[in-house]
DNA sequence: GATTCACGTTACCCATGGCTAACGTCAACC
DNA sequence: GGTTGACGTTAGCCATGGGTAACGTGAATC
């Protein structure tokens, strides 16, 4: 039947999943990382309460966006469809936040703001245009890969800075775009991907980093932002 | 005491105003280019039914957007904020179509719908970089100011190519970009912003235009969406 | 073994933004 | 003057997406 709604808002399921809907499915992927994610643990990812969460899980089930689940209290698991949702939204936030970086010359720790909410209304059209303009970028400002085609990743999680210890040496790979905050402190020390660096204390309150000739101390929080390799 | 809501969605007066909430406004705004309108014509306007719009009308009073009328029945009437709204929207609008067709080189008669959906979710500051990017654009693609202040436009109603006879001579000065169909054909015969034509014939159902060497048949409704100037 | 606690669910409430049915008003038209 | 029609409103329905309160389950902890 679908449903009857022809006016300012999409309702119901034949249309296009909603911004909540949307935000529930790229969570879960992010979380799980493709694999199935709890219901709790999604609700605090989400600042929302177990309830939502539970029911969400039904009409995004009744989407065909979750695979159906026979028992009760089984975790949240992404259907085919679903994951391909959820990398298309991913997609699209990398390829916007490379744009108003690069193009727009927005500060790092404002871009992933704005993408978040635009990703959610522009087409994949506009998304792959953007891609060519840019010429095809592998990675977004943050250091993150963006995902063209529909295939898991398997992406492995990498160690952050805060597990280094004195004297070791690595690589910035990424940022976690999500903590504002902590971007602009990085991005003001010049932690940025790329970046080489040379722990020279790590306590139980800050982590203090060489990049050539410059010092930085970091909270312990905003150096576990941080993605190295070797 | 404004409301409680933590999750996913705004919700509330105490928020920016929801998308349908912006098209209501923005809708008033275009309908009665600054002064009342009716609540029957907005509902056709919006493809809304009277009921919702009556609805709409107590829920934008309460958001100070529209001036609260002591009769009812009254038309909707912007407030100064609500106007400011309006003409925020118009020109993030009307910047985005240009960027889409100048930069990401969409087809004209695409530029609308996708702006559409996007003017309500970016920020000003982007709609402003995108500004400075293209140069400061006076005009959309479709020949429409773009407002870079909040004033009040005078914009005087221009006559269409509709209104013209044979042996008529005009400059295309703009076209409505609700019908994208029309854009389609318009563009494609060339009337653009700033073309010169002749009319050669006018009758009940066509009317048949000269553009240099190129004769192109529009219907009249076709025809009704292209304003023209001296 | 008893207790505690996290988890998922159910029952209910609320605001938003659609809808239809029905009504009173007012103006226009026979 | 009566009828017709457009208009705005009210009452009531529905889906979505939030929220609390309360409950049963199961695992961990004492």
């Amino acid at each position: 039947m679908g449903n009857v709604n022809r006016g300012l808002l999409a309702v119901g399921s034949d249309r296009s999943p909603s911004r909540a809907r949307e935000d529930y499915v790229k969570a879960i992927y992010q979380l799980g990382a493709g694999g199935p994610v709890r219901a709790a643990a999604l609700a605090r990812y989400l600042n929302v309460s177990r309830v939502s969460v539970s029911k969400a899980k039904r009409l995004l089930e009744a989407d065909g966006l979750l695979d159906r689940e026979r028992e009760p209290s089984q975790p949240l698991r992404l259907s085919r469809r679903g994951r391909r949702l959820a990398i298309a939204m991913v997609r699209r936030h990398r390829l916007l936040e490379t744009f108003f970086h690069r193009v727009l010359r927005i500060p790092l720790e404002r871009v992933h703001a704005e993408a978040e909410r635009i990703e959610h209304v522009i087409s994949d059209d506009v998304a792959m245009r953007i891609a060519t303009l840019l010429g095809r970028p592998q990675r977004d400002p943050h250091g993150h890969p963006i995902p063209y085609d529909d295939d898991l990743r398997t992406e492995k999680p990498l160690p952050t800075l805060a597990a280094l210890r004195a004297g070791d040496r690595a690589n910035v790979i990424s940022l976690d775009d999500r903590d504002d905050a902590a971007v602009a402190v990085l991005a003001d020390g010049g932690l940025l991907p790329g970046a080489r660096i040379v722990v020279q204390r790590s306590d139980a309150s800050c982590v203090v980093v060489r990049r050539g000739k410059r010092v930085v101390t970091l909270r312990r929080a905003h150096a576990a932002m941080v993605r190295i390799g070797a």
